[in-house]
DNA sequence: TATGAATGAGTCTTCATTCAT
DNA sequence: AATGAATGAAGACTCATTCAT
């Protein structure tokens, strides 16, 4: 009880680091439930026993991949801060964010929908996750009103238009629907929200 | 081995139609693997065994659950192909169907999250939500060209407008992000859903 | 409790009797543990509940099965002491019981083993097989004895025999060793007894 | 998903035999349906979870038990196969061969009926058993070759002798008929196999 | 008497977590 | 710190038996 320590030696940081990613990355692909703590020692090379070295419980380790997922979520949007907003060229600044966050999606695989089960059962990754769709829609909208680009409504706008690009994005990644054209989704959403941004 | 039958009797019907609303409720709202056979039949007032005499496994309630969740969600759409279009009133038309979904998404709660995660981890499930989601697109592009509205890219359009109105639900039905005001957030949809629909 | 009458109307007597034959033919098939009663009724054409207006339990079926089967072994020991004893002519005579031991067998199938490994589980049904095998041993003495033969340690030499004879009929029946060939085997064994009876 | 592994270190073999043992007895002595895997792990002073460690299911300790038992009745053969065959005093070899197989079989207690009983209903266990058998005959079949016992019909001959020992040692062990003297029956058969042998 | 739906105790098996080495 | 064998609570599912109709 109590007696996980944040590891300070390097090694032992990279071994925490690892853990996380391979059970993260095996939770993701294969569901939380049908994963073991077995399971992930073996993929991390590791023993089930020194799992309990580093974290308290299974749901420890997804809780603290859900952290690192949400930086890599927020890295296009981030990048995206760092992008001078050409109005003149704006649908191609659209695009490049969009096949940047479907690359993203196509990484991170099935980890979005086993996240979202989970933030409906335990309130910390709940909370977790709430925060970092608060911060990315904070951070853009900032981003647009520094550029001029200052909306009404900006909060309900940036949330929509993040919803349309994670719907696109999973459609594309997990292609459902074969009778849908993702070139054709990409543009038609291009053009929404190019819409949204310039009424 | 395959000894369930469909049930005749109305009682059975019935019965079976409690275990799957109370089964998929309490799944729905607890998570699939927090739930356990017992937990369905104490709530149900039934016997564990008699769950058994209606479905063959206990992931079988929870599919039955969603091919009614699909139904319901399908109502507002197949009253939408049910009404006429006033293209002069449409922002009323498109307001009523998006306040008709999120009255069901209350209903159905969290069943989303829950059937999303279940979708990745179960061929079956997946492929019966991928045919709900197919039949909804069709109904609507089918139900847009006889009203005259021949749009180009149709299916691409409805799914990305069924998309808006399933997230928008889901921010208003949960209402995790408190900075968002949920009618401006209806508002920006109507006229982004207009703007779809009339270019 | 104790309210299982014995039948006494024809037909009620029929329906017990074809619930013993079915579920005895299906326990003995199938094994004692890999039958339910669910699968007894069927086969007999009745309901599950009908099953406990004649039997107190499952087992009770099985036993009174065995009481059955007690009688189709007796059949042919019974047979041979009516016949009269051709002391010239014993080999043929031997062969004669051997073969219709054999037929026996064949009809009784897998039931041997079922009852025997019941035998070691339920005193009742071991003490109901041990007098038959009993019955039939002093049956055999007596007949010898009344036909001329006086062996001395008649019991045990008859107990020998019968031995002789179920192995025999064992191998024949399930034909377990395909190296064996029948023919030979009952001619030796008809040696045997042979052998046994005439010293 | 057969994580079972063949354990290695001395101890972890130790503790394997030691189920095997334990178990096999356990389910000879009271019956495989009647004996839980809690019932085993008790007497075998381990836990529920152990046995899985080991084994794949509760069947395979049962078979694992058969392999033993196997090898138990083999040994007084495999020793007579040691042995020189003095046709002079060829009656005391065979009663040396008789008591050992009674000793054996009184070690082995009740398993022959329930082994039997699951040769019916298994067909990997079935195998084994009919393989051993197999085995046993042609051993001594080849042992009395080499002896200049060139007997016609070996094969048949040696079956039936196997057959006569192992109703016998049944007969003593569980002395179900207290009417039969148990060393008369001995002189009996010893009798008839001398007779078998040199005709 | 007959039916077959309902019951719930009982069983095998899994797996997160602990602990002796 | 690391290991991996050991633990035992928990859960899905079965089936002999009962009981309302």
């Amino acid at each position: 009880m109590g007696s996980i320590r944040e590891p300070i030696k390097k090694s032992s940081i990279a071994k925490k680091q690892k853990i996380i990613e391979k059970g993260f990355g095996l939770i993701c692909d294969k569901g939380y439930h049908n994963v073991t703590c077995a399971d992930i020692a073996k993929y991390a090379s590791i023993s089930t026993g020194s799992i309990y070295q580093y974290f308290e419980n299974k749901k420890d380790i997804f809780k603290d991949g859900i952290k690192n997922y949400s930086k890599q979520i927020l890295y296009p949007f981030i990048e995206l801060t760092n992008t001078k907003l050409d109005l003149k060229n704006i649908d191609s600044v659209i695009e490049n964010i969009i096949r940047k966050t479907i690359e993203n999606h196509t990484v991170s695989k099935k980890s979005h929908e086993e996240i979202m089960a989970m933030v409906h059962q335990d309130d910390e990754v709940a909370e977790i996750f709430r925060n970092i769709e608060l911060d990315i829609t904070n951070r853009i909208v900032e981003y647009l009103d520094t550029k001029g680009l200052k909306l009404d409504n900006a909060k309900e706008k940036v949330h929509i238009m993040i919803g349309l690009i994670d719907n696109l994005s999973h459609e594309v990644v997990y292609h459902k629907h074969n009778n849908l054209n993702n070139e054709i989704m990409i543009h038609e959403n291009v053009k929404l929200i190019r819409n949204i941004l310039l009424g």
